[in-house]
RNA sequence: GGAGGGGUAGCGAAGUGGUUAAACGCGGCUGACUGUAACUCAGCUCCCUACGGGUUCGGGGGUUCAAAUCCCUCCCCCUCCA
């Protein structure tokens, strides 16, 4: 039975320990599916599982590269399939957790990375319009897709096409965006949004005393804050402290808020982009009982 | 007690007689998202029975066709001198 059950959601609503529970309950690994969690440097920063709850279920992408190595989309995808397949192929079950909303679907669906060519491009030297209008020429369907501000994916879509050498769309409709295994996804959120936001504070407070600044002073030692791994929330933040430029209580403040605003985009991805069943972990009796059926559609081998 | 400065939407901050329901920033809300994704980006944000209407710029009064903007008065805050 190549089942899959995933515990995603919001920051801070207590994934990590709802899957440590079930993951334990139907003899399962668990694959944390976290952007930040997966680099050596960051565990303080990403929240990731403490030892003794590693301890108690084999845990697999956490701390799997450095900062100075960088991760993306593609190859973690493949790691995790990887890890996926070994897996199911040697009995055991699979629990993924965590927030990192397009790994999940990488993993989940069947998106497609071609292998990066890298070439050379010189889309940095245009403008935004430029860079607009060429995207529109190649591909029209990504007029209202792509907004002419976001040059981030503008860029990216551009260079996509380049390398595929087919339009987007094109690219995409390949893609049949059906789950790859059969897959119960939980999504934690709290019912209580200012008791959820308390909790979120405590964290980073917590984060704080557990020695985040010191974390983040060691890791920009390796790479400089501009590196892709260092715009994680609770590291960036650091860089205006480290220049002289902010406070520490003015960027524990900021951190909190990146932490809020962070919260809210997981939810709308949560709530658009994958079929989930919402767990409100603020309803106590209610989170039992997911569990449960969790579990035990875990160990139903029918279906 | 004396001399100045100031009170603008949740916060910060423009505006100093009409084109102002009030720039801009933050926060908040909603949304987008296929190789940086804890990223990046968009829209909304005084109230309502909302292609229209109602109330705003410390309180009250006044001038004016028209005021956040001018005058009077009261309250509060800050700095300096006593």
């Amino acid at each position: 039975m190549n089942k899959l059950c995933v515990i995603t959601g919001l920051t801070a609503t207590g994934k990590s320990k709802l899957a440590v529970e079930i993951a334990k309950a139907c003899d399962a690994i668990i694959l944390s599916v976290d952007s930040v969690a997966l680099y050596q440097e960051l565990p303080i920063a990403s929240a990731a599982p403490t030892l003794s709850e590693q301890d108690q279920v084999p845990h697999y992408g956490i701390g799997i590269v450095s900062v100075k190595e960088g991760m993306d989309v593609a190859r973690f995808q493949s790691y995790a399939l990887e890890v996926i397949e070994k897996a199911l192929s040697e009995g055991k079950k699979v629990v993924l957790v965590g927030g990192s909303g397009l790994y999940l679907n990488a993993i989940l669906y069947d998106y497609e990375f071609k292998a990066s060519t890298n070439i050379e491009h010189s889309y940095d030297q245009l403008d935004n319009e430029t860079l607009y209008n060429l995207m529109c020429q190649k591909d029209p369907s990504l007029k209202d897709h792509i907004h002419v501000n976001n040059r981030q994916r503008l860029i990216r879509a551009l260079v996509l096409m380049d390398e595929v050498n087919m339009s987007k769309s094109q690219h995409l409709s390949s893609q049949k965006k059906i789950l790859r295994y059969p897959t119960k996804i939980i999504a934690c959120d709290y019912k209580d949004r200012d008791l959820h936001r308390q909790k979120m504070n405590e964290r980073v407070d917590q984060m704080i005393n557990q020695g985040l600044m010191h974390e983040v002073e060691e890791a920009s030692k390796l790479v400089s804050f501009s590196h892709p791994a260092m715009s994680a929330i609770g590291v960036r933040q650091w860089a205006d402290v480290f220049s002289g430029s902010i406070s520490i209580e003015a960027c524990i403040a900021l951190i909190k808020t990146k932490t809020h605003q962070f919260a809210k985009r997981q939810r709308t991805w949560f709530k658009h982009q994958l079929p989930c069943e919402w767990l409100y972990v603020d309803e106590i009796e209610t989170i039992h009982k997911k569990k449960e059926a969790c579990i035990a559609w875990m160990n139903n081998s029918q279906e």
